[in-house]
DNA sequence: CTAACTGTTATACAATGCATATAACACCAA
DNA sequence: TTGGTGTTATATGCATTGTATAACAGTTAG
């Protein structure tokens, strides 16, 4: 795997969940691909400088997310399970918060739809 | 102010957040209006149940977000002072962690479109 | 079989954030 | 003066986060 992971000690994101979006945007932007192989608990915990724990949290919770499967012996693999009623039930959850902001800031559907797929641009290929 | 607030409180979502996001919600609803003034933070505490220095703080952020404005006299009341720069960046940190799921799941661009036009069709008038 | 590697679990610790509680202060209006 | 604002200070209990050390069970290469 050569996807770079970027982590910001200074964010107040916890750093387990900055490492899920992290590996999640590796597999959107097709850097990581599907049946592909994550570092060892340890060996990512070593290369991005944080605890064997943090790791093991997150990839965790990659599992109970649907992108990956863990096996003892040949550790973390990429393997996307699509779940997309909880998906779109998490965007609902997500986009809530935001778009009641916008409304009351005049930001137009045009924008949020803009920007929306201006994201999709950025990551989708 | 009519307007019903509601709290979830097995959620693992701050109650100030909830208050914050409800507070907006109504907002946006219409149901609370440009220029109205919000409960005390002792009476809206008691209202709801839950201590004065959870609504002070969420009235602090509602502040500093620029939806109302505080007065020693009066008390909070409603004041938006729109930031939309502040607000697109905002929904675009908010977006990005659910758009690369949703790539990753196979989550269409009309699809989450889709969501956000019925967001705005729930809330704005 | 041994050694080295997986994920997994248990325990402990410090730091931080959340929510509560009690109390006081400065300001203003009736 | 009395009672209502927001504001601040201090303290406590609790959960989360991240780190640290250690061990366990299963796999695999030598």
């Amino acid at each position: 795997m050569n996807y770079v992971i970027r982590l910001n000690f200074e964010s107040d994101e916890a750093i387990y969940q900055q490492l899920c979006n992290q590996i999640i945007r590796g597999i959107a932007l097709g850097e990581i691909r599907d049946g592909e192989s994550l570092p060892s608990v340890r060996q990512l915990a070593e290369d991005v400088s944080i605890n064997m724990h943090t790791v093991n949290k997150a990839y965790g919770i990659l599992k109970d997310e649907g992108f990956v499967k863990l096996d003892r012996r040949s550790g973390a693999i990429v393997r996307i399970s699509p779940d997309k009623k909880r998906i779109l039930a998490m965007m609902r959850s997500e986009f809530e918060p935001a778009v009641i902001r916008a409304i009351c800031t005049g930001v137009t559907r045009e924008e949020a739809v803009d920007l929306i797929l201006r994201l999709y641009d950025e990551y989708d290929v």
